[in-house]
DNA sequence: CGAGCACTTGATCTATGTCAACGGTAGTGG
DNA sequence: CCACTACCGTTGACATAGATCAAGTGCTCG
């Protein structure tokens, strides 16, 4: 694990959870996230990482490379994900595809900042609705990476975890080649 | 104050701290931000407002409006604020231009992350230095304002500014017009 | 000069952090 | 296939940063 790189040799873009996509400073291109969950980090001197954001499918991840020529953040897959070459075809410099990454990417940031604010449960819980599919289904990331996100410990968010659990907010299922302690069925519908 | 609105009459796009610009669900166009500080608010349904996004000179604000033909933030002024309307002459659609602000937008997201996690002083010093000038002034933001950003209570963000201020990181300054408890100098470089 | 905010400050409470020990899962090498 | 080992997660006891509650004080503006 960590070791894979997107740009090197894999399976039509498939990455697995844990992998580096690419380094802070490194060249590269852009990509498109199809599928999955991407962490961001800013990568202080003495290498550090902090977190620095997040990126879930459809977002558009590294596009500074068209500008500086290098990558700004340091990313890594939470999750299985897949990547395309971004910009591609026609689709390429278009700027309402443009002018929609935008919005979204504004709309994400508000996101965000709500996932660091608030009750510590309601943070946890809020992510979870973020990264559930449309059947309420969540591959969550290690407790130490939804720490990061929510600016929470790993041990705060494991009893938060396992209280949505015993709660029945949250039903955990199994996943062929997830930890058995990630992959939840929400308990309730999403709001 | 709350009041004013940007598509009202007003000097040249100049708008007083405090101000309203636009209100979530409103029609109205994009605008260029050229000066000061701007809070975006997401608008729940009962009327309450949660802090959602920062934006600061040279930001695009209410691109938004050109997909969904409404806003979908409440934005208000922080500190004092001149505005110009976006898109605008050859700037309009262009994608480099769009693709500098969505690389704009990812790094503000970056900074906003920051802004909320860690210790309460870094956080609010953070702030200070996201919003100060190159000769390292600022007019800050209500303390009430602050603490919304960084997810902190006002009796809190007073007491870290009015400790910054006794170990001489940051000196009062006066000006005209603005509040005597919210002008300082950086008593130390930026790093 | 007086009213209304915005800010300051003290006392106390509590959600979450910290530290420490242990348990379970899954990948690795014999 | 099993044993080993490195993570990752769980849980308890205790500490503390910051929240909360409660008076004040001092700007600004009318």
């Amino acid at each position: 694990m960590r070791a894979t790189s997107a740009t090197s040799s894999n399976n039509q873009g498939h990455l697995p959870a844990g992998a580096l996509i690419y380094s802070a400073r490194a060249p590269g291109n852009g990509w498109r996230l199809r599928e999955g969950v991407v962490r961001l980090d800013n990568m202080a001197n003495d290498g550090l990482a902090t977190f620095a954001s997040l990126a879930i499918a459809g977002d558009i991840l590294g596009c500074e490379t068209l500008l500086f020529g290098c990558y700004t953040f340091r990313a890594t897959a939470l999750t299985q994900c897949r990547l395309t070459p971004w910009p591609e075809g026609p689709e390429a410099a278009d700027s309402a595809s443009l002018l929609t990454s935008l919005a979204n990417a504004q709309q994400r940031a508000a996101e965000l900042v709500a996932l660091r604010g608030g009750q510590a449960t309601d943070r946890v819980l809020g992510l979870i609705r973020l990264l559930a599919d449309q059947a309420g289904r969540v591959v969550l990331p290690t407790r130490q990476d939804i720490a990061d996100i929510t600016d929470l410990r790993f041990e705060t968010i494991s009893r938060i975890v396992k209280q949505l659990e015993r709660s029945e907010m949250i039903r955990s299922i199994r996943i062929n080649g997830v930890h058995a302690t990630r992959s939840f069925a929400l308990g309730v519908a999403i709001p």
